[in-house]
DNA sequence: CTTGACCTTCCACTGTGCTGGAACCCTTAC
DNA sequence: GTAAGGGTTCCAGCACAGTGGAAGGTCAAG
């Protein structure tokens, strides 16, 4: 099947999957006589795989690795297990950062309620943003 | 004051300061004869007050329109409330999808605790990801 | 023989907030 | 005069997962 066909049955754009096979996570396929990509089933199972993987949030380069294992002929499931652990805590301290932002959202709404912008002093630009309490929390990342 | 002393006293990076300038958050200095700029105090004002909008969640461009706003005279207070409002819907949605990926985490969790490595078929490289459930869940951006 | 759909490669760009480095100028002290 | 330690500009690149477009090759139908 050409990438056309692999594209619609796995609702994966063409680049998209010209982009994974440079960054290693599909294996060239062969080629025609023309040198068009030659794709077989199992192109469809990959892609599958490397869909549910983002949905673990698994980069594309931890995915290539988990690919690199299984084409080594080692299963990669406790790899794989290490690697959900890992952004498991990732995530967790991605909620914990957003919640903290969140409580300083709420504290901003609070203080925006007390202020009437003719008291706001232009130097500051506008109090509403004051900074308050403690230690700041950058917004969280990724 | 020279950039250095402004880096120092506000703890931004001269090259940030620079690049903030550039950006159009932190007006341009006069400058020295020798071609220096050369800030006065309101300068640091400025910069905490951008540190305070970023942990606030806004993006160095919304920064910049609130400070506009400022510097046109009017008090950036409702748009800035706005803002935050956005924001806080932003930030509500994100932790939504975080959380719905850590029940797929744990999910996977879970499924792989039944998985013999041996029994996987390389097909589908590892079935600990084997998807599964309704909807496919992309991890939370930003 | 030409049109059109499909494919090829390659390079650049997106957003976000910086950061690094090169090559060069200014100021002060010695 | 010269060295050190500021400063200046401009260009490049980071992560991340693609996307857009140009210039051109292939293949089947009309």
């Amino acid at each position: 099947m050409l990438i056309g066909e692999l594209a619609n049955r796995s609702d994966v754009p063409a680049k998209t999957i010209r982009y994974y096979e440079e960054l290693g996570v599909l294996p060239p396929p062969r080629r025609t006589a023309g040198g068009y990509r030659d794709y077989d089933d199992t192109a469809v199972d990959r892609l599958g795989f490397v869909r549910a993987a983002q949905a673990a949030g698994l980069t594309l380069a931890q995915i290539r690795d988990v690919i690199a294992l299984r084409e080594g002929g080692i299963a990669p499931c406790s790899h794989v297990v290490a690697l959900l652990n890992e952004k498991a805590e990732v995530v967790a301290d991605q909620i914990a950062s957003l919640r903290a932002l969140q409580r300083e959202l709420e504290r901003l709404h609070e203080q925006a309620r007390g202020i009437d912008p003719a008291d706001c002093d232009p130097r500051s630009v506008c109090e509403v943003l004051a900074p308050r309490p403690g230690p700041v929390v950058r917004a969280a990342k990724e």
